[in-house]
RNA sequence: CGGGGAGUGGCUCAGCCUGGUAGAGCACCUGGUUCGGGACCAGGGGGUCGGAGGUUCAAAUCCUCUCUCCCCGACCA
């Protein structure tokens, strides 16, 4: 199967390598809905983990919550009902009998978390509580897209309720930093971390954070998101706690969340017209040996050395895998090795035997090096050390050379011009744009949107509004998003 | 919901304009030869052509209706 270049159609690009060829590749869609293959939920796996490592190390708990929430929860946060409700997935009949009190299957679970959190809260004793839960969620979304939007999608909740509103802001930055790190040091995923404008904060928080990223198409990616929730769940829910002076109080709560979105986005950081390319922290496949023979005695050759190498590289807890179907030819084995995107393959054929060596290929810059078999197993770390390294730099690299400042709604306007388009270099554009949704509007009609307001100002600080004229602190990003 | 496109073997698609016994490549099965970048030869299995109705001696092909999926927008993580 070939993979339609990048440069020609992006989408069809991702679309290819998320979801063409065998049973090995990420996943294929079906209403609106996903079906992870082996391949990518290994992906996923290796992600929770480096996720979940941060959650725990943060002091957080895993928990689990019904997925039907009473629909009258939802109602409760007059801002979140009127965000949620067009993408709800209601079940109103169960059993065969129409329920008195129809049931939605969960966009996001602040509501029935403030339900138990009004259970279990009654003293600054009991705060704060950090919990986070490992979930699918449903959002009957208008138009679906593979990883990026699906009706139905994995990810991962945190909740959190604190005695005050300092706490609950600093947990808010602490969690948009530790998915920025997992961005950037196991996705190789560089991201920029700010503040959502009013526009597009959730529906229901006082103040949204994420991070975002740029696809190689220039197009942004909000790839996690951090919300201060203020009390406003606090109040709807009615989780209130006595304080040390004997006051009764509401809670200060946050909640955050990443989901299988985040694959999406690797895939189209990193990935080639080869196919996918995977940074070796979340390559479940981490080497491959393909091993090379003709007749029966170089077979018996290669592949004592082949299982060799591969029980070395397994015990150093590099996962290896020894390819050794005999019904490929080992060009076939490269291919497809190249295709799922495993970081390194190693190359081993009766002459390398003979010689004592073995062949190392990069899947991210297509270099080949022989090494002596005895260094092997010592090389093979420090090249993907590399390879990780490599990789997040690119990206960098990308993300500064597409990102440019504008000082104009013409120039804003001439940038997100549709002759532009998605195919030929969409730019991440920092401008001075005041904070209200009429501005955000107004860049909407672009078919662009402000991203967010970075929390660090790497350019000029204040400026003048390019909507307003009116003096705002800093620029933001916008760009278009997916 | 607006605009485009597509439904034919497991996958990608040709055939339709101009009606006449359903095809190719890949994948799969058997045997043999191969194997340093997607091997080859020979044989084989598998499809009521999205659905319904109509025209016709005859429909994948023409007409009407309908369903579904994909892409681009609006909504959104």
């Amino acid at each position: 199967m070939k993979i339609t270049p990048r440069s020609q159609d992006f989408s069809a690009w991702y679309q290819d390598i998320v979801m063409h060829g065998d049973m090995a590749e990420p996943a294929e869609i079906v209403k609106g809905c996903m079906v992870i293959k082996a391949n990518g939920y290994a992906v996923w796996e290796l992600l929770q983990a480096e996720l979940d490592r941060r959650f725990k190390a943060t002091g957080h708990k895993n928990v689990y919550f019904p997925l039907l929430i009473p629909e009258s929860f939802l109602r409760r946060e007059a801002e979140h009902v009127e965000g949620f409700s067009p993408e709800l997935a209601v079940v109103t009949i169960a059993g065969g009998k129409k329920l008195e009190e129809p049931y939605v299957v969960r966009p996001t679970s602040e509501t029935i978390i403030g339900h138990f959190f009004s259970r279990w809260i009654q003293s600054y004793r009991d705060l704060p509580i950090l919990l986070n839960q490992w979930a699918n969620v449903m959002r009957w979304e208008l138009r679906t897209r593979m990883f990026l939007r699906t009706s139905e999608f994995l990810w991962q909740e945190g909740h959190t309720a604190h005695a005050t509103q300092e706490e609950a802001r600093e947990e808010t930055i602490r969690m948009l930093h530790v998915y920025a790190d997992v961005a950037e040091m196991a996705m190789a995923m560089p991201v920029i971390r700010g503040v959502k404008s009013r526009a597009e904060k959730f529906a229901g928080a006082d103040r949204s954070f994420s991070i975002e990223a740029m696809m190689q198409n220039g197009m942004a990616l909000q790839a996690g998101t951090s919300h201060e929730l203020g009390q406003n769940f606090g109040k709807a829910f009615n989780v209130q706690f006595q304080s040390k002076e004997g006051k009764l109080e509401y809670v200060w709560q946050t909640s955050w969340g990443v989901s299988t979105r985040l694959i999406g986005g690797l895939i189209m950081t990193h990935s080639d017209d080869k196919g996918l390319v995977l940074p070796p922290k979340l390559a479940p496949t981490k080497v491959v040996i393909v091993p090379i023979f003709r007749q029966e005695a170089e077979k018996i050759k290669v592949m004592e050395e082949a299982n060799k190498l591969a029980e070395t590289l397994n015990a150093k807890g590099i996962s290896t895998h020894l390819d050794a179907r005999e019904e490929h030819s080992p060009g076939h084995k490269f291919f497809h090795w190249e295709k799922l995107g495993v970081p390194v393959t190693l190359e081993l054929g009766p002459r390398d035997v003979a010689a004592g060596q073995a062949v190392l290929k990069r899947r991210d810059l297509g270099t080949k090096e022989t090494l002596p078999l005895g260094t092997v197993a010592d090389a093979i770390p420090p090249m993907l050390e590399n390879i990780q390294t490599d990789l997040l730099a690119a990206a960098r690299k990308r993300m500064k050379d597409n990102t440019i400042v504008a000082n104009s709604l013409e120039e804003v306007t001439k940038l997100f011009d549709n002759e532009t388009g998605e195919k030929s270099g969409n730019k991440f554009v920092m401008v001075h744009i005041k904070d209200d949704p009429a501005c955000d509007a107004k860049i909407k009609d672009l078919k662009a949107s402000v991203r967010c307001i970075p929390l660090k100002d790497e350019y000029d600080g204040p400026g003048k509004c390019i909507i307003t004229g009116e003096t705002v602190p800093q620029r933001s990003v916008i760009a278009k998003a997916y």
